[in-house]
DNA sequence: CTCCGGTGGG
DNA sequence: CCCACGGGAG
């Protein structure tokens, strides 16, 4: 029936993932996210946090809103200039602002959250999808986070840590990984919500490139920290 | 695979 | 000083 929903993952059990979240959780607290004002902060957030750290986010948010750009239809009709400059300390200024005016003429379109809302979750995956600048990943923060669908946001967070952990080998595709992790917790956006931020905080502080397992919640039963590390090392 | 990019931490 | 950052498009 379905050709694009992928198996799920074997290595993603709701036994592992229940366990993930509850000892992320019980070591940096609930994280209650998204860290947004609005619904179609959100949507702005999304784009401008692309490759980039959610620190500089804030301060190009808090630019936009000083010069009343934190509307859609005042973004669409600015100077880009205005709106590059705004969002400038978010890095990729320019990409970025086509990108928020590409999805605000989208939002605007479908009839803004309470349109869009009333659209099935694969439905708007897919008109989120056709937005030049929107990705799975970008798509798939605002179905969550804006939207309260229940879809799980894979990055490259948790690619890195799920592969460490030894449950995934680390090159699966999005959609997979997405559909395991979906498949394990059934469909719980609060779930969902919780652990892909528990992932972003642990991504950043503890399982960085040089990841710091001494100070990892997760160590105990981590295979990297076992000394697993894939590769020819000695 | 390459480019887009300012900013704070190591 | 270098590098990594809630990615995506050409």
């Amino acid at each position: 029936m379905s050709t694009t929903a992928p198996r799920p993952h074997p290595g993603l059990t709701e036994e592992r993932l229940a366990w993930l979240l509850e000892r992320l959780v019980a070591h940096h607290g609930e994280q209650h996210w998204w860290p947004a004002e609005t619904a179609f902060e959100v949507l702005v957030g999304a784009i401008l946090t692309q490759n980039t750290a959610w620190s500089h986010v804030e301060r190009a948010m808090e630019q936009l809103r000083v010069a009343g750009l934190l509307d859609p239809v005042a973004l669409i009709e600015a100077d880009p200039e205005e709106v590059a400059t705004a969002i400038r300390p978010a890095g990729y200024f320019n990409v970025k602002t086509r990108r928020l005016r590409n999805l605000c003429i989208t939002y605007l379109q479908e009839g803004c959250m309470e349109g869009m809302q009333l659209q099935r979750t694969e439905a708007l995956r897919e008109k989120l999808l056709a937005v030049n600048g929107v990705g799975r990943e970008t798509a798939d923060d605002i179905l969550l986070y804006a939207f309260h669908r229940p879809v799980f946001v894979v990055d490259a967070y948790t690619r890195r840590i799920l592969q460490r952990l030894g449950w995934i080998q680390g090159d699966e595709g999005y959609e997979r990984l997405r559909g395991g992790v979906e498949a394990a917790l059934g469909p719980n956006t609060a779930a969902f919500n919780e652990l892909h931020a528990q992932i972003v905080a642990l991504g950043k502080d503890t399982c960085r490139p040089t990841p710091r397992c001494p100070d990892c919640p997760l160590n105990a039963a981590c295979a990297h920290a076992a000394g697993d590390a894939a590769g020819p090392a000695a």
